[in-house]
This record gives C-alpha cells, sequence and structure tokens, in this order.
DNA sequence: AAAGGTAGCAACCGCGGAATG
DNA sequence: ACATTCCGCGGTTGCTACCTT
C-alpha cells in the first residue's frame, strides 16, 4: 500500500531540477526500488511519481514527436485486437509509451473514427448492429488471442529488460494457445535464450510498408515467381526459412503460420519481409471480401509518409546464431504451413466484432 | 483585446496482481 | 497460508497553449 508520508511530498509538473536529479541518480545507481529512490536522489516526491516521470518522460530510449501513419495504424489495428490495454499495445510500438499511446488515441485517434461514423470501441460502422451469434461464438477464440496478446507483451517487456527466460506460466500460456489452434507452439531453446519478443504477424504488418500500393494481388505481373514458389531466406547461418510467395497462397488456400523466430528470422531482409506483409494484406482482403468490414482499406494507407519502420534492433534483441538455430530450433524456423485458414479468418473476423471480455 | 471553448498532454489516483517475508 | 510491500496498468484530472467568437 503506498502510504503517504508525513511530511508533505510535492505533486504537480517537475522541475528541470527534479529531472536531473531523477536522471542522474537512475544513471548512476540504476532505480532499485522506487519507494526508497526519492530520498536517495534528494527528491520530495514519491516513488510512483518519480517512477512516472521516468518510464514516460525521461528514459534515454523513448521516441518523442509525430507519430507515423504507420505507427497509428498499428494503433488501430492493436486497439481493435485488444481494446484498452495499452501497455500491450505499446510493447509493438518501439520507443513510444503506453501513456503516449493512451493519449494519442483519446484525443485523436478516437475523435477520427467517430467522425468517420466507426464506433471506437467497437470498431464498427455505427449503424451496424453488432452482437452477432458468430462474435458470440468467437469470444473464445478470442480470449484466447487476448490472452496470448498479453502473454507476448509481458515475454517482451521481461527479455527487453533482463534478458531472462520467460516465467513458465506465460510459455504455458502460449503453448496452450498454439496447441488449441493448431499454430506451431513457441519453442524454448537454450535456456539462457528466449525468444524475441514478438507478436509474429502484428510484427509482419509493422514491418514493411514498404508496399504502400496492395492492389498488385492478383495481378500476375506482381506476383514474385511462380504461384506455388517459396522465397528462402538467409537467417545469417545456414539455415534457411522457406516462406511461400503470395501467390503460392492464393493458389493454395493456405494460411502460413509463423511463430516468432520466424519473423525475427527474416529481420534485415526485407524481401522477406514485403511477402509477409504481402500475405497479410491479401488475407486482409480477402476477409474484406468475404464480411462487412468495418474499414475501407485506405483508412490505413492514406499516407504519403509511409515508410518501413519497424527497427527490430531497437528491441536489442541480439540472438547469437549458434543458439538461435541449434537443435529443436531448426524445424520450427522452417515455415509451418498448416491449414490454419479457420483460425485466422476468425482471427480477422474478430476486428470487425466487439471486444470480449477477459477471461 | 478579452473571454470562452477546445485540444493535447503530463501527471495523479486507485486498483489489482506479483513478489516477498 | 497469510499479510504486507512493491509495481504496473488504465482511467481520470488539471494545466497550458491555441483557436474561435
Amino acid at each position: 500500500m503506498e502510504r503517504t508520508n508525513s511530511r508533505e511530498l510535492k505533486k504537480g509538473p517537475w522541475t528541470r531540477d527534479e529531472d536531473q536529479k531523477l536522471l542522474a541518480y537512475i544513471q548512476e545507481h540504476g532505480h532499485g526500488s522506487w519507494r526508497s529512490l526519492p530520498a536517495k536522489a534528494g527528491l520530495e516526491r514519491c516513488g510512483k511519481s518519480c517512477r512516472l516521470r521516468w518510464t514516460n518522460y525521461l528514459r534515454p530510449d523513448i521516441k518523442r514527436g509525430k507519430l507515423s501513419t504507420h505507427e497509428e495504424k498499428t494503433i488501430i489495428r492493436l486497439h481493435a485486437l485488444l481494446g484498452n490495454r495499452w501497455s500491450a499495445i505499446a510493447a509493438h510500438l518501439p520507443k513510444r509509451t503506453d501513456n503516449e499511446i493512451k493519449n494519442y488515441w483519446n484525443t485523436r485517434l478516437k475523435k477520427r473514427l467517430t467522425r468517420m461514423g466507426i464506433d471506437p470501441v467497437t470498431h464498427k460502422p455505427k449503424n451496424i448492429p453488432g452482437g452477432s451469434a458468430q462474435a458470440a461464438n468467437l469470444s473464445h477464440m478470442a480470449q484466447w488471442e487476448t490472452a496470448r496478446l498479453e502473454a507476448e507483451a509481458r515475454l517482451a517487456r521481461q527479455s527487453s529488460s533482463k534478458l531472462l527466460p520467460p516465467p513458465n506460466d506465460n510459455l504455458l500460456l502460449l503453448h496452450q494457445f498454439h496447441r488449441k489452434f493448431n499454430a506451431a507452439p513457441p519453442q524454448r531453446r537454450n535456456h539462457h535464450l528466449v525468444a524475441p519478443p514478438c507478436l509474429d504477424v502484428l510484427r509482419a504488418w509493422q514491418a514493411t510498408t514498404a508496399v504502400p500500393d496492395y492492389s498488385f494481388f492478383g495481378s500476375a505481373a506482381n506476383v514474385i515467381e511462380s504461384p506455388t514458389s517459396t522465397l528462402n531466406f538467409s537467417c545469417g547461418s545456414s539455415t534457411t526459412l522457406t516462406v511461400p510467395t503470395v501467390g503460392a497462397i492464393i493458389e493454395n488456400d493456405v494460411m502460413p503460420t509463423f511463430n516468432s523466430y520466424d519473423v525475427a528470422c527474416v529481420s534485415g531482409e526485407e524481401t522477406g519481409y514485403a511477402d509477409v506483409d504481402g500475405k497479410m494484406e491479401n488475407l486482409m482482403q480477402r476477409h474484406d471480401q468475404n464480411s462487412n468490414l468495418a474499414y475501407p482499406v485506405d483508412l490505413y494507407d492514406c499516407g504519403d509518409d509511409m515508410t518501413a519502420s519497424y527497427d527490430f534492433a531497437a528491441d536489442n534483441y541480439n540472438p547469437n546464431p549458434s543458439d538461435m538455430f541449434s537443435d529443436s530450433a531448426a524445424g520450427a524456423l522452417v515455415g509451418e504451413f498448416d491449414d490454419s485458414k479457420n483460425y485466422w479468418n476468425e482471427l480477422l473476423n474478430l476486428v470487425s466484432s466487439s471486444p470480449m471480455p477477459m477471461l
């Protein structure tokens, strides 16, 4: 419990002097216990206030300034899936704080969607009644997906801050999810190595705005290689990741399954990302054709300043390739193309259905 | 120029879960 | 097993700058 000190603690805006004291202390000693930090740092603030100032403002790895179109669309998509779980959303927007994202949503994106006639809570057009039977049927799926996303967000936080193995419950949850929906489970490799904190599909979305014009789908001239071919990516070692081209997906009508390792593996391989993203956009497009999608495609892709903005290096994830691709890892690194179409269709449907209650 | 309204954002508050003894 | 402490999250408030009338 937070108790008020007998001495009156300062509240309100931080001064430059206070900032410098806090910054200097943390740079020298680390934050340690937030509760005891203020006294040690010579600040008349509560520990909570110090922590907030640090995490939302002073931390050196914070990117400030206007959010890019790419970041905006990521927020919208993640919000459609996660609701107001700002920390989980922030985990997929490097260098942005949950507070900043929350503010941005409340002051801008929410209003923009409202103006467009879209309910910012359900992400559906306001004149289309919600609560369909389908939505009800998807409740369970939604809960699992939500839980999975949260577990991944936790992993992201843990591994980025400590580089320690994830707690067993997180890993268990991920395994349960993947088993339940017949997707490739995340695999624990060597004990000291943590999976890169990524939400596979959403990272694939994030990673690629290099191809802003998605109208090429269906155009033979732009389909890479033959419709059934695959692309191989070098992963910095002898292992390769096999990913089907857009054409292969269309042809075979299968939904690819990636796990975190797969996507991390293609980091830095621009063509790989473009292709992964292409798949997702294709899925989205096909989904659009079969559902009353709330968003016109251009809602996300209307900006001119789209740039490939996902910076994997920013995650400070530098796995040793020999660890990364050892033993059982090899199997998982090969793209697994289960027929998990239902999984993806339902997940994508979810985007246009109402948020579900927590487990 | 002044008053009122609005937008944007930093910071606070209360709650709940995790960690610890 | 329980109580206490610590920390993080999401909701909310309040301040400031800007805009409109």
